[in-house]
RNA sequence: UGGGGCGUAGCUCAACUGGCAGAGCGACGGACUCUGACUCCGUAGGUUCUAGGUUCGACCCCUAGCGCCCCAGCCA
C-alpha cells in the first residue's frame, strides 16, 4: 500500500457528490459501484474508473460494489469473471460485501419488463435486425414506427412470456420500449430490451434463459435495485442518460441514481479498445493478456508497476469530460518515483564483456558489503563477490570515447560501483576487430575512499564472473511505433496494427546478474543499477533459467546528450 | 443539413462560480553525487478556440462562429 494513501484530488464529480450531500441528497449516503462486462482483462483505463468509484466509497465513507455486467453470455466467461476480480484486488481495492452480478436480477428484470408491458410501455416487435435498423431512420430522419408496436397488451404479455418459454428462435422476436420513434435522440427510437439466445451457457446462470435483457434496460435497474447514488461511466453513454432515466421513471423501482459521465483514458503509444485488445491477444502479436507489453493491469503487474504507482496515476490524471491522451512519460514517472523508493538495488550485466584484473591475485575472493539503497539504511546490505575476472557492460567501455564520455576507455580510469578504481591496460580482440576482452589492473587503496590526486568520474557496474548467475532479460518498449495508432490509421487509411512497434520486446540472453538475485522470488522487484526497474517473472526461460522483464529505464540524461552528439 | 458533449502551457489538470491565469509531468540550464539515477536550485513556455457584447473588471456571463469527439447493435 502507498505510503500517502489521503484522498483524490477534487473533480467535477466530486462538487456534485459534493453538493448532494450538502442538499441532504440520499440522506447524505454515497453508493458507487464498478460495472465491468467479463468479455476481456482489464486494463489502465478501467483502473481509472476503479480508482475513482472505490475511491469516492473510501472518500465519502460509502459503498462501492463490484457487479459484473453479464447480460450478454456469447462474449463472456470465467476466466475474465476471475481476473477482473484479480485484479480489482491487486490494485488495492475491496468491494463492498458480495459480489453482484447483473443476471441476479434475471428474474426481477423480467417482471420489471411485465411491468411495461401492462403500463402499455414495451410491446413485443416481429422485425428482423436488417428491417428494424431500416425502420430507425437516420441521424438526420425520424424513424417510423413498427407495424408491431400497437399490439395489445394481452398479446404482448402472451408473446413476451412464450420467448421466456423458448417458443420462438433467435432473432425472430424482440421485446422493445415503445418511446419514440421520431426522437432525435435514436437511443429512444424505441429501444431493443431483451433478445432472444438459444443454446449459450451463461457462466452464472446456465441455460435457465434464452432471453437475455439489454444493457439500456439492465444497468439502470441494476444500479436502483442495489441502491447505487452515483452511477459513474465514460462519456459515450451520455446520449443514454435519458433512457436510464425513462426506465427508472417507469417502473417501480425503490430509488433513481444519477448517471453521471466522464471521459475515457487514452495513453499514448498503445490501444485501449477491449476489442482491439482481444485480437492482439488471439492473432498472438502479444503473448497473452498478461503480456508486459499490454495496457492490462495483468500486463503492468508482470511488468512489475505497483498497485501504488498505478493508483498514483489515476489521482494524477484527474477526472474531466475532455477527450485527452495521456503521455507515457507520466505513466513512467509513477512507477520511478515509487521504486526509487521501495525497490533495492542490485548489480546486473545485460552485454557482458570480460574484464581481467591482472595484479588481483588469482584465487583471491573479496565478499564486499553493499548498501541495498542508497538513501534508506533501514534496506540493509548485502554481500557482493569481488575477484579476478569480472564482467563490465559492452556500453561502458569505447576505445575512442564520445565527447562528454565518462566511462571506461582504453588506459583510462573508472569506478567500479561498490568497489575499487581499475585501469584498462590492454584492449584484446578477435579477428573481427570486436573488442572481446580487457586487461585491467586495480588500485588496492580506492575502496570505499577516493584517490589521491586525482578525481575519477565515471562509475560502472559490475558482476564477478565467477560468481554470476546467468539469466534471459526481456527490454519492453512502447507497444506501437506512432504515439496514437488509431488516428495514424485512420489518416493513412491503414489498419492500427500496421504500426505495432517491431522492436517492442528485445531479449537478452546470457546476461550475468549479482548471486543476490540468484535467490529473488517470482515478482520481485530491483533496481539494476545504471540500467533500469527490473521484475522476476514467474515463468521460466526455455532453458529452465530466470527471466527478469524490465519495467522502466532510469531516467537516461546520457541518452540525451549522446543523441544531440550525433 | 438531427441529437449529445468538449475546447486553459508540449501533455494532463487547477483557478474560492466575475477579482493579479497556477500545479504535476515533460523540455531546457545548473548544483550535488561511488547509479549520467536520486535530490536540490533555476529558466522557458499562454491571444484561456475565434469575433463581438455586458461589466470598473471576463477563463468564468451573453451572442455568433470555428474545431474536435460520440450516437443510426437484437454489444457494453
Amino acid at each position: 500500500m502507498g505510503s500517502n494513501e489521503t484522498s483524490a484530488p477534487s473533480n467535477f464529480i466530486r462538487h456534485i457528490i459534493d453538493e448532494d450531500i450538502a442538499a441532504g441528497k440520499n440522506g447524505g449516503r454515497v453508493a458507487t459501484r464498478f460495472p465491468p462486462e467479463p468479455n476481456g482483462y482489464l486494463h489502465i483505463g478501467h483502473a481509472k474508473s476503479i480508482c475513482l468509484n472505490f475511491g469516492l466509497a473510501r472518500d465519502y465513507k460509502g459503498t462501492c460494489n463490484l457487479r459484473f455486467d453479464d447480460t450478454n453470455p456469447h462474449k463472456e466467461n470465467m476466466e475474465f469473471v476471475e481476473s477482473i476480480q484479480n485484479d480489482v484486488r491487486w490494485l488495492g481495492f475491496s468491494w463492498s460485501g458480495k459480489v453482484y452480478y447483473a443476471s441476479d436480477y434475471f428474474e426481477q428484470l423480467y417482471g420489471f419488463a411485465v411491468e411495461l408491458i401492462e403500463k402499455g410501455l414495451a410491446y413485443v416487435c416481429d422485425l428482423t435486425a436488417e428491417e428494424t435498423r431500416a425502420y430507425r431512420g437516420t441521424l438526420t430522419e425520424p424513424g417510423r414506427d413498427s407495424p408491431y408496436r400497437s399490439r395489445s397488451v394481452a398479446e404482448n404479455l402472451d408473446l413476451f412470456q412464450r420467448m421466456r418459454a423458448g417458443e420462438f428462435a433467435d432473432g425472430a422476436r424482440v421485446l422493445r420500449a415503445r418511446i419514440d420513434m421520431a426522437s432525435p435522440n435514436i437511443n429512444l427510437r424505441d429501444p431493443t430490451l431483451y433478445r432472444i439466445r438459444h443454446g449459450v451457457i451463461h457462466h452464472q446462470t446456465g441455460a435457465e434463459w434464452c432471453i437475455y435483457p439489454m444493457y439500456d434496460y439492465t444497468h439502470p435497474i441494476s444500479d436502483a435495485l442495489e441502491g447505487i447514488t452515483h452511477s459513474i461511466c465514460t462519456l459515450e453513454f451520455e446520449d443514454h442518460r435519458p433512457l436510464y432515466d425513462w426506465v427508472l421513471d417507469n417502473i417501480s423501482v425503490p430509488c433513481h441514481p444519477q448517471q453521471i459521465e466522464f471521459s475515457r483514458l487514452n495513453l499514448q503509444y498503445t490501444v485501449m479498445s477491449k476489442r482491439k485488445l482481444t485480437q492482439l491477444v488471439d492473432e498472438g502479436f502479444v503473448e497473452g493478456w498478461d503480456d508486459p507489453r499490454m495496457p492490462t493491469i495483468a500486463g503492468m503487474r508482470r511488468r512489475g508497476y505497483t498497485p501504488a504507482s498505478v493508483r498514483d496515476f489515476c489521482d494524477r490524471i484527474g477526472i474531466t469530460k475532455s477527450d485527452n491522451t495521456v503521455e507515457m512519460s507520466l505513466l513512467e514517472n509513477c512507477v520511478r518515483e515509487d521504486l526509487n523508493v521501495n525497490a533495492p538495488r542490485r548489480m546486473a550485466v545485460l552485454r557482458p564483456l570480460k574484464v581481467v584484473i591482472e595484479n588481483y591475485p588469482e584465487d583471491q575472493v573479496e565478499q564486499l558489503d553493499c548498501a541495498n539503497h542508497p538513501q534508506d539504511e533501514s534496506m540493509g546490505s548485502r554481500q557482493l563477490p569481488f575477484c579476478r575476472e569480472i564482467y563490465i557492460d559492452a556500453e561502458d567501455f569505447r576505445e575512442v570515447p564520445p565527447p562528454k564520455y565518462k566511462r571506461l576507455v582504453a588506459g583510462g580510469e573508472v569506478r567500479l560501483r561498490n568497489s575499487y578504481v581499475i585501469r584498462c591496460d590492454q584492449v584484446i580482440k578477435n579477428a573481427q576487430g570486436e573488442v572481446i576482452e580487457l586487461r585491467c589492473s586495480y588500485d588496492p587503496a580506492t575502496l570505499g575512499v577516493n584517490p589521491e590526486g586525482r578525481k575519477i568520474k565515471g562509475v560502472i557496474h559490475w558482476v564477478s564472473a565467477r560468481h554470476a548467475v546467468e539469466a534471459e532479460v526481456r527490454l519492453y518498449d512502447r507497444l506501437f511505433s506512432v504515439p496514437s495508432p488509431d488516428a495514424a490509421a485512420a489518416k493513412e487509411g491503414k489498419d492500427y496494427k500496421d504500426f505495432l512497434n517491431a522492436d517492442s520486446l528485445r531479449t537478452l540472453t546470457r546476461c550475468y546478474l549479482e548471486p543476490a538475485l540468484g535467490e529473488a522470488g517470482a515478482g520481485e522487484l530491483f533496481q539494476f543499477e545504471r540500467e533500469g526497474y527490473f521484475c522476476l517473472d514467474a515463468q521460466r526461460s526455455a532453458n529452465g533459467g530466470a527471466i527478469w522483464n524490465r519495467t522502466v529505464t532510469l531516467r537516461d540524461s546520457w541518452a540525451k546528450i549522446e543523441q544531440q552528439g550525433d
